[in-house]
DNA sequence: GTGAAAGCGCTAACAG
DNA sequence: CTGTTAGCGCTTTCAC
């Protein structure tokens, strides 16, 4: 069972490795009689191609990689990758790809994972987190002229395709969503402010503040990392600008809000109304529910194969960009009462 | 840059295929004239070898698959899964493989993804999350003889080779440790009966109760699912037992418990001592630390990777296992107060 | 509708 | 130490 090969097929069948190679492979141009012969053949031996061979002959592997560098492996803790990933490899699945997965944690690491993701490295296309300005495995991954996808706004987003949710509008809607009910000093937990992520969300939250009038107070934004300590120590450090509503960038750290808010014994959403951001399901349920942005993680990870496949098959030119909506998520504490399924607003 | 080949290398160091092959596979019977002309022809050209072809024509892929079966794919919210990844992805990079992650969700997929995981696929070997009795994703693997490894005891582990912690001892332990406290009536939220972790926690219990002359009472064993809302309503069936302490089988269980301990009312650790498993960080920071059984998921991830990688270089017979150990962590939810660094008892 | 033949780009004897 | 020679197992023209 361990080494048939195609000349074997052929050879019981009766037929030539060409009429073989076209069966298992879909192909017209073989009469019944012949195909109902191979096919019978490859199911009692349990033929299986050598994928390797296929790759050299055909110049592609069906294999996509997915990279997530530096920044953003350590995010173990935060379910967003998992969930990504789990995405990516749904997709992956059903299209008959083969996922090859990359964490760069350390620069030798990125060493050696470079030879492997170019095309040369078997990958038909890579699919990159979007990282910091300047990442070098970026750099390098775009020079090496592989299909590409980012998952996340790139900076110099012009030149590349990319997939990315409406962080903008999703921000906005979320801080103005405060607005409306009535909240006055809204503060932010943003995120890193070398990450398009963290800007957009950033940039949301002041244009509903423009737009609706209220005064933007630097003092009111601080800059988290996306971990719960993170958002803890920012919370922190806004409770003395007393605040009366705050928009995390991320679910984590709205977690890690809602715990200092607690220790400084004060109420959400009496006191304080809060607002994250994900939405994904959470290892350790909390106690309080959070009204948050839900971001359609696995839809987001199969349209970033489905995007890379298209690149893969029709060429990389020109960039193209998908973006994906969002949704606000009204629950507890934000503070919008609201009964069964009336919109509180 | 997009095609260059050994050939070219060759010709334009002035030397064969062969020896250019030598030098960068790092062989000896090269002279230093040659393998600094070549070297200095590949720097500048930016060569990669073609991944396709060197495994045809040397039977080695360098590439290893990860299987995580339907069972656990949905557990992608439990950091278990994440944490075991990253720690195979980076022993992969270390030893300069390339990991091929399967994620089975459903019979289709497993149907689409047998094919790719065999030797046939273009995998030297493959890691495989031991999942419940029985599992035709299981069998298949086994059928294909592929080397295989499988993270966590399988069920007629005779046969295979497999890595795992000493689920029973570190039960043994944990329960142990509450036993010495004085605690009397020890209850456990035990894992799946169907897996062999859900198993072995569970005898690790049963014996250290019998063997500190503890009577087992059946009421007080739940079976739990490895969720929170699992371990949360396996908690308030306990709770009509009166048990005065724990033992949960995994930490996000014990959150669960924890939950339905507060909800009544009653207190941890002075009313009701809990132990967790496992240790891994949660991105949601819980507020009272939780006494537990560390395992050490990373190492287990790279030690994975290093038995396979010695059954595709030496062999799969014998079969090879390799157990690791746990420490028993304590915090505050056991109810063992202690000071700086001494040890409780 | 089918087969022969020429690669895909590399490794690995083997001979020198 | 080096080059020549066969493949690895498949895809893909190109004739027939």
């Amino acid at each position: 069972m361990a080494n048939i090969t195609l000349e074997d097929i052929a050879r019981q069948a009766g037929v030539s490795r060409s009429t073989v190679s076209r069966v298992i492979n879909d192909q017209p141009n073989v009469s019944d009689a012949a195909r109902n012969r191979v096919i019978e053949v490859v199911h009692r031996t349990g033929y299986l191609p050598n994928a390797a061979a296929r790759t050299l002959a055909s110049q592609r592997s069906l294999m996509i990689g997915l990279v997530l560098p530096q920044t953003v492996s350590s995010f173990f803790a935060d379910p967003y990758y998992p969930h990504l990933t789990q995405g990516i490899a749904q997709a992956c699945n059903q299209k008959n790809y083969t996922l090859a997965l990359f964490l760069v944690e350390t620069k030798e690491d990125e060493e050696k994972i470079f030879p492997r993701v170019s095309r040369r490295g078997l990958l038909d296309g890579v699919i990159v987190q979007a990282s910091h300005h300047g990442d070098p495995m970026m750099t390098k991954l775009i020079d090496s002229s592989i299909p590409l996808v980012f998952a996340g706004r790139p900076f110099q987003a012009n030149h590349f395709s990319f997939i990315d949710i409406d962080n903008v509008s999703a921000s906005y809607n979320a801080v103005n969503h405060l607005i409306r009910l009535g909240r006055k000093r809204i503060a932010t937990i943003a995120g890193p402010s070398h990450s398009t992520v963290g800007i957009d969300r950033k940039a949301g939250y002041v244009k509903a503040l423009k737009d609706r009038g209220l005064e933007l107070d630097e003092a009111l934004i601080v800059e988290g990392d996306f971990t719960e300590a993170g958002g803890y120590y920012a919370m922190q450090h806004l409770l003395f600008r007393k605040p009366d509503a705050v928009f995390a960038a991320s679910d984590i750290m709205a977690y890690g809000a809602m715990r200092a808010v607690k220790q400084a014994n004060l109420h959400i959403p009496q006191d304080i109304a809060l607002i994250g951001f994900d939405d994904l399901p959470l290892a350790n349920a909390s106690q309080l529910s959070l009204t948050t942005v839900r971001q359609p993680v696995i839809k987001f990870g199969v349209a970033a194969v489905e995007l890379l496949i298209d690149l893969i098959e029709n060429g990389t030119e020109p960039p193209r960009r998908i973006i994906l909506e969002t949704e606000l998520i009204i629950r507890e504490s934000c503070g919008a009462s609201y009964r069964g399924l009336d919109h509180p607003l």
